[in-house]
DNA sequence: ACGTAAATAT
DNA sequence: TATATTTACG
């Protein structure tokens, strides 16, 4: 992302990615300065019905507004619209937005912080009622728009979808195995096998392979489905991983696995993934420079939220292998 | 107001 | 190029 080539050489002083689109703007900003959050705030108009009065700060030297129209952009290209038949025609009507003269769209930036309430909201609400409006409530965060979530939900999806193939996959193989296993060992048997790990291994690892290596498309972003679920592993707000860019940890290596068929499948494939780890990949995101601390939108402190077990969702905890 | 596809930006 | 995020449509 940021710039391909460009790497965070700060002794240029350039801190590209910046999320500037602004094609004329203050270009100059080389000074190895950060820029504090800028918030833009497009309250324009303070009209009632406007939930999508966006106003997100963005993290470290992120240029955000301040007072370059982002918005542009796609008002050109929209107006010359190709819009060439294919697919589902996107109305040229386009424009329609605002343009108001406010509302820069600003991209959100889904920094760790966001992610995880972002997922915290959804292990609430519960895959069924995960819905954009929901989850935004819950999230509390204002600054987002339901398009916002919506769209981050989406991506999130369409990763799930992926894994999903293996998902099923994975499920065929598992119950084979776990079948034989069951007949050839017993729990505590396995736990010496698999259990060795300690730490906050889980006593129960699906044996061998959980996953077939996935032959599909696999883009990069295929991880193996660590931490299924559990909400307390989702990585203790995780910061992005230092410069070293050492890809986040190999998902402890295909293995382990919760047990399938003590835990219920993940309630929502967000959980799938602690997002701005850019997936794999990312010899040298940019963006790892910065969004460590600052968390845009200020992440109200929202009262914390009273985990509410809400039924399901949580996988029991291991069920101890008495034997 | 939800899900998804297309567009666009980095 | 690939990926992330926004925008638009149904």
């Amino acid at each position: 992302m940021g710039g391909g080539e460009g790497f965070p050489d700060f002794s240029d002083g350039n801190l590209l990615d910046m999320s500037i689109n602004f094609d004329d703007l203050f270009v100059g900003i080389d000074d190895g300065d950060v820029l504090p959050d800028l918030e833009v705030d497009l309250a324009e108009f303070s009209a009632s019905g406007g939930e999508e009065s966006e106003s997100v700060s963005v993290s470290g030297g992120k240029v955000v507004g301040g007072k370059g129209e982002i918005v542009s952009k796609r008002e050109q290209s929209v107006s010359g619209n190709v819009n060439p038949l294919g697919g589902k025609g996107r109305k040229s009507s386009s424009q329609s937005k605002k343009n108001s003269q406010g509302k820069r769209k600003v991209k959100v930036d889904w920094t760790p912080e966001l992610h995880r309430r972002f997922v915290q909201a959804v292990e609430q609400l519960g895959v069924d009622k995960a819905v954009p409006s929901r989850i935004l409530e819950i999230m509390g965060i204002d600054c987002l728009t339901r398009h916002n979530i919506a769209s981050h939900l989406q991506m999130e999806n369409s990763i799930f979808d992926e894994e999903l193939w293996t998902m099923q996959k994975y499920r065929s193989h598992r119950k084979h195995l776990l079948f034989r296993e069951a007949e050839a060992a017993t729990w505590s048997q396995k736990r010496q096998i698999y259990g060795g790990g300690g730490k906050n291994m889980s006593p129960w690892l699906v044996p061998t392979m959980g996953f077939p290596p996935p032959m599909k498309p696999l883009p990069q972003h295929f991880r193996p489905l660590h931490v299924w679920g559990h909400p307390s592993v989702d990585q203790p707000l995780m910061q992005v991983w230092p410069k070293h860019l050492a890809p986040p940890p190999p998902a402890a290596a295909w293995g382990p696995t919760p047990h399938p068929t003590l835990a219920r499948p993940p309630p929502d494939p967000s959980f799938w993934h602690s997002h701005h780890q850019k997936r794999f990949q990312a010899p040298n995101s940019p963006r790892d420079s910065i969004t460590t601390t600052t968390t845009p939108c200020h992440v109200q402190s929202r009262t914390p939220r009273q985990w509410r077990p809400h039924q399901t969702n949580y996988w029991s905890p291991p069920p101890t292998p008495s034997f």
